[in-house]
DNA sequence: CATTAGGGAGCG
DNA sequence: CGCTCCCTA
């Protein structure tokens, strides 16, 4: 099967946690509502908004009193709450009918988040063409297409109508198949609302990306379209942060070191500009996805990698005393070990690791882990204790706990399934050697069983290109590069996967020791705020950028004199800087926020 | 004083 | 592996 060939859907509920409560509440259909936590603080936070109370403006992460002041009618639910914590099993359990809907229908879906999922279509789709239907525009009521936005039910109707018909009669562009796909997804999100109650709406392309992004296109009740020769003139005035993936940091390198403000508009840079700015791996999944490649599988996962809870104390409700502290670690415990003990039940499979994570008053943020032998509140909540009494700076004997804290979380995680089916006891085979020790191997094997992993090239290629040396964050990169003159080359292209630019390293070396002296050292010209020109572009360059700024003038050099050395640019791999500015912002608003 | 989740990659 | 950082709902 060709990866380009696939059919891939994304579904997302309309304002999930909102049409929950509206079931539980049915008054409340057609009225401007949203879900908040914690209605004590103004109001609460909103984290679901439905779209009549849209209309008014109000979003996510208002409060509920400013809601009311756009939209006096606004209503709000609150999510339950169990020992003074928010509990959200309401909105899991929801989830759970919804995807239960999915599976028993189609058999690669994947769980992407409470109220979304990846469907891969492709073989029901092969199926469906030997039926030779003969589909009609009452087939497509919901359904809109990507690359046209339409005012009215007509005008949909006449668009979608002369589309249907072409590649009914010639399938030129290879646009029936998806045309079968907006037809199933047409008919699951009917079973849904029949089944569950809930509306949703969808994506329907040829990837993962795709499909995400166009599900938003057309949103509540509707589903849409995307085509491959929707491809260019969508991406063109696509803004780089709203392709999932590089809504954050990643994003903003896109944007600043490209000087860039729409994805397509990276299509003029090679491969080893974009490589040599992102790092081999993003530089070639990006390289491929603004020419709509994207082979990211649908991964056939149901179930939860961990099940934790956590709670915020921000400001004066701060955990100050060991009997608090030990009061939230069995608040939190419990709430893991019940949902742990229906996750048992449910799915024959048992957590084997703990990890507790905390923020302090210092700022910083601490992850520890520890076994899990049994399901019990007690061990879950001592054993948090344990770990939280580790950083205590008082005396032992005193109740007092300082710093005080201002986040606890309780995750558990590492599953490890109960029943010996045949394939897990071949794959345990391997290693029988150590079980006991709840080791990891067995952990990985579990996921690796559960995931894709099909085809594993580049391991040993990164293991070569690791840098070993950690390097000053001053116009390293030019150096380095040279020092990789004699490696080895090749290196497959074949990495597909998006993500992170981090580096711990740099960013600890930054958040311990400096201060402007060490940042500002890496500016070779003037410094206007953080930005400075670029003297060969001049352009304003964020100042934490202009070494890869100078990378990609050197790429483009390189690929100007035209001459290839690919291998020399594709195997340098960027060491990736930290937006240190940001980190050290969030770092000071943190600490004075909390 | 946005909160409470959850998934994943890279580093040592 | 454990842990940190990043990205998302
Ligand atoms: N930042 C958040 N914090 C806590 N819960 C969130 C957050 N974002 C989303 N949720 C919850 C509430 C949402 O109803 C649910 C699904 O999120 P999402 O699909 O992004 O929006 P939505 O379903 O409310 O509206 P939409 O119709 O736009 O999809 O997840
Ligand atoms: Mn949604
Ligand atoms: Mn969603």
């Amino acid at each position: 099967m060709n990866i380009d060939h696939r059919v891939i859907a994304l579904i997302d509920m309309d304002c999930f946690y909102v049409q929950v409560e509206q079931r539980l509440q049915p008054e409340f259909l057609g009225k401007p509502c949203g879900v908040s936590q914690y209605y004590t603080w103004k109001g609460g936070g909103l984290i679901a908004v439905n779209y009549e109370a849209r209309d008014f403006g109000v979003k996510r992460g208002m409060r509920g009193e400013q809601a009311k002041e756009l939209c006096p009618d606004f209503h709000i639910f609150h999510v339950q709450e169990v020992n003074g914590k928010a509990n959200l099993n309401r909105y899991r359990d929801a989830s759970a009918d919804v995807f239960r809907v999915l599976n028993a229908n189609f058999k690669l879906v994947e769980k992407a988040s409470i109220d979304e999922a990846y469907i891969d279509l492709t073989e029901d789709v092969q199926k469906l063409k030997d039926k030779k239907l003969q589909l009609t525009i009452n087939d497509f009521s919901t359904t809109h297409l990507a690359g046209f936005t339409t005012k009215t039910e007509d005008e949909r109707i006449e668009i979608l109508n002369k589309w249907l018909n072409d590649c009914q009669l010639d399938d030129e562009k290879r646009n029936y198949d998806l045309l079968l796909g907006a037809y199933l997804i047409e008919q699951i999100r009917k079973k849904i609302k029949d089944q569950t109650g809930f509306f949703c709406s969808a994506g329907i392309a040829r990837n993962k990306i795709l499909a995400k992004l166009c599900c938003g296109f057309n949103k509540p009740k509707k589903q849409t379209i995307f085509t491959q020769s929707d491809i260019d003139h969508i991406f063109d005035k696509t803004p780089v942060q709203k392709i999932q993936g590089l809504g954050g940091k990643a994003g903003e390198r896109v944007v600043e070191l490209f000087q860039v403000e729409y994805i397509g508009q990276l299509r003029k840079y090679s491969l080893d500009m974009l490589q040599t700015s992102m790092g081999e791996k993003d530089g070639c999944w990006l390289f491929n996805l603004i020419r709509g490649i994207e082979t990211t599988p649908v991964s056939n996962r149901n179930l939860y990698k961990s099940i934790s809870a956590s709670k915020n104390f921000p400001g004066k409700t701060c955990l100050d005393t060991i009997d608090k502290i030990r009061t939230w670690c069995y608040n939190l415990a419990e709430d893991v070990f019940n949902r742990l003990e229906k996750d048992r039940a449910e799915n024959k499979r048992r957590a084997k690791l703990l990890t507790v994570i905390c923020t302090l008053a210092t700022n910083e943020t601490i992850t520890r882990s520890c076994p899990i032998n049994e399901y019990s509140i007690d061990r879950f909540a001592n054993d948090t204790l344990r770990i939280l009494k580790q950083y205590n700076k008082n005396s032992l004997t005193s109740n007092i706990y300082t710093p005080v804290i201002h986040h606890i979380g309780i995750s558990a995680g590492k599953f490890l399934d109960n029943i010996n089916t045949k394939s897990i006891a071949d794959l345990f085979s391997k290693q029988t050697t150590k079980i006991e020790t709840i080791t990891s191997t067995e952990n990985i094997i579990n996921c690796q069983e559960e995931e894709e992993e099909e085809e594993d090239n580049n391991t040993e290629e990164n293991i070569l290109e690791k840098p070993t040396t950690t390097t000053l964050p001053i116009q390293g990169d030019f150096f380095r590069k040279f020092q990789k003159f004699d490696e080895q080359t090749k290196i497959q292209l074949k990495s597909e996967n998006k993500t992170t630019t981090s580096s711990s390293s740099i960013t600890s070396f930054f958040s311990r020791y400096t201060s402007n002296e060490n940042i500002l050292n890496c500016s070779p010209n003037k410094i206007d705020d953080h930005y400075i020109t670029c003297s060969k572009c001049h352009k304003s360059i964020l100042i934490w950028n202009m070494p890869e700024h100078e990378d990609f003038h050197y790429a483009h050099e390189l690929q100007i004199e035209e001459n290839k050395t690919n291998s020399i640019i594709k195997s340098s791999k960027t060491i990736k800087r930290k937006n240190t500015n940001q980190t050290l912002d969030s770092f000071i608003n943190k600490k004075s926020k909390m």
